[in-house]
DNA sequence: GTCTATATCGAGATAGAC
DNA sequence: GTCTATCTCGATATAGAC
């Protein structure tokens, strides 16, 4: 193909980002986005050194198209109420992937908090590993993890954002609680492929923030 | 190691509920589980066929625990407001370890619900897959999706249980309701590793227990 | 920039001695 | 029942031709 590179590198992080969300991340091999993409493997180390870093672009990635949604609700309507249903209106837009594969946001975070290799029952040990030259041994999970929050770290201080503008003295509470009231929805909705526990949960958590928010 | 068959049955459970825990199931493997138990890793073959059998096992074993904890909490006293409440403070008991790597049931039932393989992005084909002789490709990640969700339906149904005994007429919808507030406060609290957060979202779904049962 | 060939490792699973 | 040796496959990653 002749195509540009830096082409080919977005249609990279594009197919790894559905990859990432269908199949999860550890169970997505550089095969899989070379079928998805006809790039060959080995061109992927032109564009990126490792498995992580796509894993970064990928988050980057959902981080900017978050951030345009986000602006496309504020474009929508100034009241920030209206705002908070645009975004729980998610729920609705993404049912059927839902439904199938849950959150991506939600569900990768939660994959990313496991960790490799050996679980340390040892109580004897309580700091950091060391290999046997006495450095501390690279836990890359941890760096993913705190990378995937980000995304979630994007959500919360909008949804604060909004809560705030409404005069609430709890915005950064609410805000958790609405992310939180949202992710087990999704969870549970995944869990027993149940859409109408998704429709329900869906207008609940609009009442909720009616009540919430009831003296703005 | 002379010991009996069945004990290190048991064993090999065991420490696989707590590897596919910590570390997931797909990133789970023999050896780990090889390295925890002492047991070396042909042996596993004699005790389960698969890797999928061994969890299946770990699933019964883990429906088998929550079933006499739940018998605990029906045997600690005969008010169903209260046997919830005993039910929630998993919350308060498990903190650690759901900051650390989530709720042990939500986590394999997002993971389970990821499929294998390439993704099907084909509108053309919407049956379901098949091979060059016609047959149906089996899909291991369906059954163990349908394995893992045992977990939920026993808990579910216990909850439900308990909210029919308090006269709720729409006990069902509050069985999904109360799990899936449990969910969605792990999974927050685990990306953001929240403990204070886990400790007031504690306090507010007991709240709202007693504020959906007040005409017991 | 693009692609093929390959190195290296660890996974799940099997065979068969004891 | 227990254990070692090994098979086969697919993973990430690298080397180097074009």
């Amino acid at each position: 193909m002749g195509t540009k590179g830096e082409g080919n590198r977005q249609r990279i992080v594009s197919a790894a980002d559905n990859l990432f969300y269908r199949n999860g991340y550890n169970q997505t091999s550089f095969q899989d986005i070379s079928d998805a993409t006809g790039i060959p493997r080995g061109n992927f180390y032109y564009y990126f050194k490792t498995k992580d870093e796509i894993l970064n672009a990928v988050v980057d990635s959902r981080v900017a198209e978050l951030s345009t949604m986000l602006q496309q609700c504020e474009a929508a309507t100034a009241d920030a109420r209206e705002r908070l249903h645009l975004f729980t209106d998610m729920l609705e837009f993404k049912r059927d992937d839902v439904l199938q594969s849950g959150c991506p946001i939600g569900t990768l975070s939660s994959e990313l908090a496991k960790a490799h290799g050996a679980v340390n029952d040892d109580s004897a040990s309580d700091g950091l590993r060391q290999d046997r030259s006495g450095q501390e041994l690279s836990r890359p999970e941890i760096s993913r993890q705190e990378k995937s929050k980000q995304v979630f770290l994007l959500l919360r201080d909008w949804v604060q954002k909004q809560f705030a503008a409404l005069g609430v003295d709890d915005a950064a509470d609410l805000a958790m609680d609405l992310l939180a009231r949202m992710q087990g929805v999704t969870v549970m909705a995944c869990a027993f492929k149940d859409a109408d526990f998704m429709r329900r949960s869906h207008r609940e958590i609009n009442d909720w923030i009616d009540m919430k928010t009831r003296n703005a």
